[in-house]
DNA sequence: ATGCCGGGCGAAGCCCGA
């Protein structure tokens, strides 16, 4: 099982490069990030043409999450605090249907968090803390459970390229870290440090020349149940997305699990 | 060094992202 994930800064501008990506990589499942478009403007029928089914979670403007799958998407859920109206579009989640199994999967655009010192950051915080509360409930069903997206975290100082230059940005808090390793302690674990505990790759560079002198961070991240984590393969980062005309600033991660 | 990019909104300049 091939599943991607891919913060795409705009679906409308970016939708030529999700349908090259697609035809190239042809994943089983796709999570998107920031389609910066409502409901009704999203390009549904582009998407859904490509061979997935499709379902989203959008605003106007800003954030908005999707999922593209070419298996059945079942038991479909918005967003965490349930209980608030005109909430951010950040989460969407959905158990993916195979013909004798399943599993279950999000996709989710953590908040930013900038500048720290505003509610803001603790907006950020507070998402976090859901979150968790949300994935812990998921562990107790003792599935396959994947979560992917744009964390807006670097876990630790070696996922990016100028740690000091980040010194005062929420991606590096303690605050937020700490938050971050609550969830793998809580019983999640980090795909990519699972098959590369030494190594780091960039999965987001900033807009000018950040990409050409590979200075970027590692803020989007596959976090597995135990059960799925014994069955990683492969994790990739897909730099030529990012090499492309107009591109967004984030490139896409994809990761390979077997016998899911 | 923080918005100098890039996108959305909406029709100029401001908000937002990391």
């Amino acid at each position: 099982m091939k599943i991607a994930s891919w913060n795409v800064n705009s679906v409308r501008v970016r939708l030529p490069h999700i349908q090259e990506f697609l035809k190239l990589n042809s994943p089983d499942v796709l999570l998107l990030q920031e389609l910066k478009a409502q409901n009704s403007d999203i390009p549904a029928e582009e998407l859904e043409s490509c061979g997935y089914n499709l379902i989203f979670n959008g605003q106007k403007g800003y954030n908005g999450v999707a999922i593209m799958s070419k298996h059945p998407m079942e038991d479909v859920k918005k967003n965490l605090y349930l209980e608030v109206e005109n909430e951010q579009a950040r989460y969407i989640e959905c158990w993916i249907s195979l013909k004798k199994s399943g599993y279950r999967l999000s996709s989710i655009y953590l908040p930013n968090g900038n500048p720290i010192g505003t509610e803001k950051f603790d907006y950020k915080i507070q998402w976090m803390q859901k979150f968790k509360d949300r994935l812990k409930t998921l562990l107790e069903y003792e599935e396959n459970t994947i979560i992917g997206g744009d964390f807006n975290v670097c876990p630790e100082d070696r996922d990016a390229a100028d740690p000091e230059k980040m010194k005062n940005d929420a991606l590096f808090q303690p605050e937020s870290r700490t938050k971050y390793r609550e969830i793998l302690y809580s019983g999640y674990l980090d795909a990519w440090r699972i098959l590369n505990p030494d190594k780091t790759e960039w999965t987001y560079w900033d807009y000018g020349r950040a990409f050409e002198q590979n200075k970027g961070l590692r803020i989007d991240h596959f976090l597995l149940s135990p059960r799925a984590a014994d069955k990683l393969v492969d994790f990739k980062i897909d730099i030529k997305p990012r090499a492309m005309n107009k591109p967004s600033d984030h490139t896409p991660i994809i990761i390979e699990i077997l016998d899911l």
